[in-house]
DNA sequence: GAACTAAGATTCTCTTAGCAG
DNA sequence: CTGCTAAGAGAATCTTAGTTC
C-alpha cells in the first residue's frame, strides 16, 4: 500500500496525502489523534499500537487486538 | 497528585506546569510525544496507555505493564 | 508511479495573567 | 492551594511545488 493510498483511505485529500503520510512515517511531523485513529483503522491496528515505545508491548497489543474473545479473557487472567 | 506537581515531575517549568497539564487532561491541547513519555513515566504507565481509545485494551496494557515476566509469557501464549 | 523534501501559509500549542472553589 | 480558562506569543503542522529514482 502506497503512502498516498494510505492517506486517501484515512480521509486525507488526494493532493496532500502522500506528503503528510511521508512526514509521519519519517517522524518529521506528528498527526493529531483523530488522524492517527483513522490511520489505525485503515492499517487494522489499535491506535495505541502507533504510540508504542517498547517492542514487547507492541507485540502484545497487536496479538490482543487480533485474538478471539476467549483468548483475550485467558490473557487477561494470566496477568492477574 | 496535583496537576502542577505532575507537570513539574515530568520536567515542565513550575510556572507553566499547572496550565499545561490541565489542558492535556481536559483534552483541549495535546502534548508532543516526548512530553507524553515523561508523563507516562511519572504516572508509571506505558506511554501507549495514554493513547488508548478502548477500555479493554487499556486494562490489558496496564496489566501487562505491571505483570511479571512469566505472567507476560503466559498472556502472550494465550493470544497465539 | 513512488518516496521524499523545502518553505511560506496556516493552525496548533505555550506562556502569561488571571478567576472561582 | 487547586482546578481551570482567555488571548496574544510562539512553535508546530499543512499545503504547494517541486526533485529524485
Amino acid at each position: 500500500m502506497s503512502q498516498k493510498q494510505l492517506g486517501i483511505e484515512a480521509g486525507l485529500d488526494e493532493f496532500v496525502a502522500s506528503t503528510r503520510i511521508n512526514r509521519y512515517e519519517q517522524g518529521v511531523h506528528a498527526p493529531d489523534f483523530q488522524i492517527a485513529m483513522r490511520l489505525a483503522e485503515v492499517l487494522q491496528v489499535p491506535v495505541a499500537f502507533l504510540y508504542c515505545d517498547a517492542d514487547e508491548m507492541a507485540q502484545m497489543i497487536l496479538a490482543f487486538h487480533r485474538a478471539s474473545k476467549p483468548q483475550r479473557r485467558q490473557a487477561l487472567a494470566a496477568l492477574q
